[in-house]
DNA sequence: ATATACACGGATCCCCTATTTCC
DNA sequence: GGAAATAGGGGATCCGTGTA
């Protein structure tokens, strides 16, 4: 038979001790097809250098006689191949050495570690990966396949008879297919229960939310006048029915938010302490639930995403939203707001017809999101090569590293090993690599200045200097130095060889696929064309702090310190050219250079922009950040310096950019953010901080007068890591206990929120006076002016020499006019 | 499990010395 | 009068959250 296929999920089964791939996918009618395929597994062995044709032989045929019995499993060495490969920058003769199973690699390496040789690399490329870039059948591509539909047969023991796809084909053919179109089924979820651990309570309702289809099923038999709602008899039934519709619809994506952690392993315990099977697999399997700092949930043959995982490893860092909460994120990218209800115990619930509407908003939200992001998980897919249910979950090495690995071929390549523990700990050892340099600014506001930054510094300065950890040399011969780095106390130099390496070669890849697509956006906007640019951008951004990642394959001190070594060169560089042309350097962080104007127009900024461009190297480029009316920056809270990474300009537009200020610190309570914020805009709009003085008394004033709202006044601050772990018993930790006294359970990035009360204890300690928000209490208004109020706006009117200490206190008042 | 370094600033911790309290 | 308790100052450390 002969169809057009999409593979989506990758799955193998051992079968006779061999092992065979599973696609899962869909074909171009819309039908789930199971594609079967036969997979070799293999490792590399890097023979020494030079070896005689003898030597070699005997190592081949020591190699070929390698059987073991791992496991209950005989495994051998089906067959060898001598090949010419390249290694760490170095060509090396290698054997390819195939074995009967793949989970039997690391035992045969074991065995290999024969005389002559050298290294013994790939027996740690997962299975899937190690397939795809074998195969060349990539996830989420069309291929035209054709193969021999297994119905009703014995092969592989009768897999065709468990797997519950339209067809499950042998694959026989493929080829590459140019198509790019696919919606995907989806299936949102949410779990209503009624404690946080599944031994302690129940599941009370289960939304689904996919096209056309809406869906609350419950137990709990209450009045409603939605047709959403589906009763059943008891959760037992309510586990059965979910699978049913979950069979029924048979989506290429089941999704939840948060549901790696929480729905997915609920759903399992609750099947488990009922007694009852789970069989949510295509196969009729049970989901897998990986136990580790982070579970991950997985169902065979159906693709279990958890959205929050994608969205906080992708877009955290470049988002607003102050939590990672549903209601928080919809905000953001769907405007929509969660629907308000109050989550108590079954028993307290009165209005359990807003209970099931905010169950199905919730899977209505996961759902709505997903389509959102869909474009990006799918190019995400396509750019790494490895299928959604990795890349929706995994942090930003690994997704360098896959992307990595899937280009080794195009170098002929041979995959670098894992650290092991004992390397990793050398590597932390080892310690900190010295950073970027940030310039000193010096307080004060400022008129007409421009900023330049050089763009993605750290990936262009990886590729134009050819750094990495294989190009690094011992030899002076065709290599260029590095600058000075100190190693120990002395100034030390690396080499880095001129021949280009991979690495660098494979960022160039990206660097240049990010310019196209970034150019691709901004001349067709889409959301395919923006997420193809995010892709690339994200990839870009990482690939320096990959190699300074101690748990990386291409790890290197050298090649890190040397690309910051650079960093620091090229900003120290670009100020001084900046201050040669006549330009006052007020500030600069890392990539970035900020000057003030002195009078010359913008086309002659232009013109010196042109000049530092020409004296760049390969593909390093310094971009104009723009131009900017006035800017401020302050002294630090302890004495006369700077402050760094704490600055506010405003455009020709009246665009604010804030950076480090109070007003964007989620830790400070938004009384003293916004107040903050007004007075920087009105001393940045006008340049004129009367009118902010008039405020902040304003402020002071109602502050006084107890006229400030509850919300207002909250901190807000969150836990990162178990609570008994804190040496330090600080405010939000001890909100922490008091939260965990009302029964609610602890995670690691649970939010609190606080404020600091008027209390009659003796105690000088902030965290004995802090309160919950349902605590009655009133706020300690000396706390809220000494340790919010002030603090955020001091430095900034000190830059006038206005003493706001001094006007609290209601001394030298009158004084105040010689300023003006 | 896990991309990097630099930076600010609040709050507590901890050590030291001076002062007060108690017998 | 002397020992123990307490207060307070100040630097070190912890901790969360920013910028790049």
């Amino acid at each position: 038979m002969e169809m057009k296929f999409i593979p989506i999920d990758f799955d193998y089964f051992d079968y006779e001790g061999k092992n065979y791939i599973e696609i899962f996918g869909r074909n171009e009618d819309g039908k789930k097809i199971c594609v079967i395929d036969f997979f070799e597994p293999y490792v590399w062995a890097i023979l020494e250098d030079n070896l005689k044709e003898k030597k070699i032989n005997e190592i081949l045929s020591r190699i070929n006689s390698i059987s073991l019995n791992s496991k209950g499993r005989e495994t051998k060495v089906e067959k060898t191949q001598i090949k010419e490969k390249n290694f760490l920058g170095k060509s090396v003769k290698a054997i390819k050495i195939y074995a009967t199973n793949y989970k039997d690699l690391p035992e045969i390496a074991e065995h290999l570690k024969i005389e002559g040789i050298e290294k013994i690399r790939g027996y740690d490329v997962g299975i899937t990966t190690s397939y795809i870039i074998e195969k060349k059948i990539e996830p989420m591509n069309w291929y035209k396949i054709s193969g021999d539909v297994l119905n009703e047969s014995d092969d592989f023991g009768g897999i065709d008879r468990i797997i519950e796809t339209d067809f499950v084909i042998k694959l026989e053919k493929f080829s590459s297919l140019k198509e790019e179109n696919f919606s995907p089924k989806v299936l949102c979820y949410d779990l209503e229960t009624d404690s946080l651990k599944p031994e302690n309570g129940e599941i009370l309702m289960v939304s689904l939310y996919g096209e056309n289809f809406k869906k609350v099923i419950t137990w709990k038999k209450k009045k409603t006048k939605h047709e959403y709602v589906e009763f059943v008899k008891d959760e037992k039934e309510l586990l059965e029915k979910f699978t049913e519709y979950l069979k029924k619809i048979s989506p290429d994506f089941l999704v939840g938010y948060n549901s790696d952690s929480f729905d997915l392993p609920f759903l399992k315990t609750r099947a488990k302490i009922l007694k009852i099977q789970l069989p949510l697999g295509i196969d009729s399997s049970e989901p897998s639930i990986s136990k580790g700092v982070f579970t991950r949930g997985k169902i065979n043959g159906i693709t279990h995403v958890d959205l929050l995982k994608f969205i906080k490893t992708t877009y955290s860092q470049y988002m607003q939203s102050e939590s990672m909460s549903l209601k928080e994120v919809s905000k953001e990218f769907l405007g929509d707001t969660k629907k308000d209800f109050e989550l108590r115990h079954s028993s307290k619930i009165s209005d359990w017809e807003k209970y099931f509407e905010y169950n199905l908003h919730d899977s209505n939200l996961t759902f709505q999101l997903f389509e959102k992001f869909w474009p990006d998980i799918l190019e995400f897919s396509r750019v790494i090569k490895e299928p959604i249910f990795e890349i929706s979950r995994n942090g930003l090495s690994k997704q360098i590293e896959s992307y990595i690995l899937h280009h080794l071929e195009e170098f002929n390549e041979i995959p670098e090993k894992k650290p092991g523990i004992s390397e990793i700990e050398e590597r932390r050892r080892k310690g900190n690599v010295e950073g970027a340099f940030v310039y000193e600014p010096k307080p004060g506001l400022y008129e007409d200045l421009a900023m330049f930054d050089f763009t993605s510094m750290h990936t262009s300065i990886i590729i134009s200097h050819n750094i990495s950890k294989e190009t690094l040399t011992d030899s002076k011969k065709n290599s260029t130095e590095s600058p000075e780095i100190l190693v120990g106390g002395k100034r030390k130099k690396f080499y880095f060889s001129k021949k280009r390496g991979f690495f660098p070669e494979i960022l160039k890849g990206i660097f240049e696929k990010r310019k196209i697509y970034k150019e691709e956006y901004q001349k067709n906007s889409n959301l395919i064309t923006k997420a193809r640019s995010n892709a690339f951008k994200l990839l870009s951004a990482s690939a320096h702090g990959y190699v300074g990642f101690f748990g990386a394959r291409y790890y290197s001190w050298e090649a890190s310190s040397t690309i910051l070594a650079f960093v620091r060169k090229y900003n120290l560089e670009t100020i001084k050219k900046i201050e040669n042309s006549g330009h006052k350097v007020i500030y600069g962080d890392t990539d970035s250079v900020a000057f003030t104007r002195e009078e010359k127009p913008k086309s002659e900024i232009k013109v010196l922009l042109k000049k530092l461009n020409d004296e760049l190297p390969g593909v390093m480029h310094i971009d104009l950040e723009g131009f900017f009316k006035r800017g401020l920056w302050v002294t630090t809270r302890s004495g006369e310096t700077g402050a760094k990474k704490k600055y506010a300009m405003i455009n020709e537009d009246g665009n604010l950019k804030i950076r480090g200020f109070e007003t964007v610190r989620r830790d400070w309570c938004s009384l003293a953010r916004i107040t903050q914020d007004h007075i920087l805009r009105l001393i940045l709009k006008e340049g004129n901080e009367k009118m902010a003085l008039e405020y902040l008394k304003e402020i002071i004033e109602k502050l006084k007068k107890r006229q400030i709202e509850k919300n207002e006044i909250m901190i807000k601050s969150s836990i990162k890591k178990p609570i008994e772990e804190y040496k330090s018993i600080t405010p939000h930790v001890v909100a922490a206990k008091k939260m965990q006294e009302k029964g609610i359970v602890f995670d690691p990035f649970t939010s609190v929120e606080y404020y600091v009360a008027k209390t009659n204890t003796k105690s000088k300690l902030i965290r004995d006076r802090i309160k919950l928000n349902g605590e009655p209490g009133e706020y300690d208004i000396n706390y809220y002016l000494q340790n919010q109020i002030i603090p955020s706006v001091e430095n900034i009117f000190q830059v006038f020499k206005i003493d706001v200490k001094e006007i609290v206190d209601g001394k030298k008042q009158e004084k105040l006019g010689k300023w003006f």
